[in-house]
DNA sequence: TTGAAAGCGCTAACAC
DNA sequence: GTGTTAGCGCTTTCAA
């Protein structure tokens, strides 16, 4: 026997096509009496609807396109965590696209989220390829970009300034103290955002006459592995390094544990810093400096931008969400207990 | 100006609609003059085909709908990219839905996603409740469940026997010698796999006449954060403990940092073991048993499985696809290098 | 190799 | 409060 359709409900209840419709979407008037009995029917049958066809004919799907360039680690997850708790209850229904950071790849993502006609589209950072950003433009949805916010968006993003970021890490190490800066990242052609931070953090160490005395790059995702054995290359380095500068928190745990590993005192010798302000750095045997983005705030504002977006035209949001990292450059005192 | 349908492109490219269809999908026999006339004039009008028309229309979709309980940690997130990896250039793409370990949630989750009429369905364990099940078959889409393999798929499943994985971790840590026993875990009325890894942990233990000492089971998500405080509370129980076995790693590496903090050794004083066998673990400046869960391979599999079942029935694979943990006691030597 | 007609399953718009 | 008609934008089927 095929699936049951509307028909079938419709059939099984006696009423038309049309009022079991709006009997189970709760739409237009309906008696109390005919919303059971088509409710009853179509439990009985078994019927699911069929979106497909509810958002070919009323010209409006419920999906959000999302677009993010990696799960590698727990940012993006917590984005998206942000942004499903957010829809939760709304009837909006986020769909996930991954990028791996390649814009060919991040243009076909897009280009085939489009073709299902999602409400809004939530992509990352602000520097798509102009042949990317037109495809957005033209399928006159809604945009809203995220994690970044240093550029023109196309119509909304929600983030923060990681050159700001950076910067404000760099004063704020020199202020510390510090003068012997070393840097341990990776990937820096694909990780715009890092690299911002890199550039912002080198503008602050500019302005007090200094610059990176080492430097490491590494090729592969990033991680606590690689950040550790980029740490211990980097320390064998002539010239005693008072401080680490890493493109993440990831990164930065490895250079903990290699520090860890090799008696070095952190922060007394070495004080190393990264970004994101990860729960992990909460519970690592030593401080580490970081700055915290709030990531599941991002998904939940993007969540909420496309929504209102979406809603009444009266509600218009700012443009441009700034969230600013909260810096901490030592252990938090478990502020709560 | 309205948005280009397949007809704008027909007309612009001076052939009826069924000819442009055609030439865009590279079904039938097209000349190939008509082709890139009319691949050109899409190009030019800027047409993005929809999904909507076309499922509606041909009755099916490229969708596979993945059904995870959460994005808190890092494993969720590597099985996607290992299905999204797995389904890239097939057509077919993934669609996520979080349940928050909600058997509700999840039912919900489930019956919006049929509502699109997806091709597959991966859903996360074996031990959704009735109703559920009665949703998934009378879907008739074939149905992948991941991670676990303790009982009887729908269709399919792939993953791994986690009351095994706990009783073998058990029996190695007997083995080390190890005696005195704590566990530490949480959320283990949600979370069934880890509960069941305990389980067989016990019976392991049992077998030799012993159980755990001390238990602590934390009532908020898994971190290193819950994991290093439960451990510091435990450790002020009475009876010194030369082993303590996690709910998983991150739990773990909590621990761990508790005991690098309180300079105990790990492992000559405490044993430390997990699950999972993170990147992170790798890391770490003292080693923590650990059995590793394949998971980027449970979502390639489970990828697979689904691709498989779409195709031409003459493949037919085993409905269960049993991946084993590889334990691990000590510090993996740097093996490839 | 190309085209015309019918219809996928639903809702919008209008009648009653 | 309920039913009827006419599509949504595409593909399937059949004919030329």
């Amino acid at each position: 026997m095929r699936k049951p359709i509307l028909e079938d409900v419709a059939a099984a209840a006696g009423v038309s096509k049309m009022t079991a419709s709006r009997a189970l979407r709760g739409a237009g008037d309906v008696s109390k009496d005919t919303i059971s009995k088509v409710r009853q029917a179509a439990e009985r049958v078994g019927y699911v609807g069929n979106r497909l066809a509810l958002s070919l004919s009323s010209r409006r799907t419920n999906l959000i396109g999302v677009v993010v360039p990696s799960m590698s680690n727990i940012v993006f997850p917590e984005v998206l965590s942000g942004i499903s708790e957010t829809l939760e209850g709304t009837g909006m229904q986020a769909v996930f696209g991954l990028t791996d950071y390649d814009p060919g790849k991040e243009r076909e993502v897009i280009r085939n989220m489009l073709s299902w006609r999602p409400a809004a589209m939530i992509v990352t950072g602000l520097d798509q390829p102009e042949e990317t950003v037109k495809l957005l433009k033209q399928a006159e949805v809604p945009v809203i970009q995220i994690m970044d916010i240093d550029g023109t968006p196309i119509d909304y993003c929600v983030g923060l300034s990681h050159t700001a970021a950076g910067e404000e890490m760099g004063r704020a190490l020199l202020q510390e103290g510090r003068r012997k800066f070393g840097y341990v990242g990776s990937r820096l052609d694909r990780d715009q955002r890092a690299s911002r931070r890199k550039a912002g953090f080198e503008r602050a160490l500019a302005e007090a006459g200094l610059r990176f005395i080492s430097v490491r790059v590494g090729e592969q995702v990033s991680s606590a592995v690689l950040g550790k054995r980029l740490t211990i290359d980097l320390l064998a380095d002539p010239g005693e390094l008072d401080c680490i500068y890493y493109s993440n928190d990831d990164m930065a745990a490895g250079g903990l544990f290699a520090c860890i590993e090799r008696k070095i005192s952190v922060p007394e010798t070495i004080l190393l810093a990264g970004f994101n302000g990860l729960e992990l750095t909460d519970a690592l045997p030593a401080a580490i400096a970081t700055s915290y983005s709030p990531r599941r705030e991002i998904g939940r504002t993007a969540a909420n931008l496309a929504l209102r977006a979406l809603g009444d035209a009266g509600t218009t949001s700012e443009r441009i969400v700034a969230l600013s990292p909260k810096l901490s450059l030592r252990r938090q005192a478990a502020t709560e207990s």
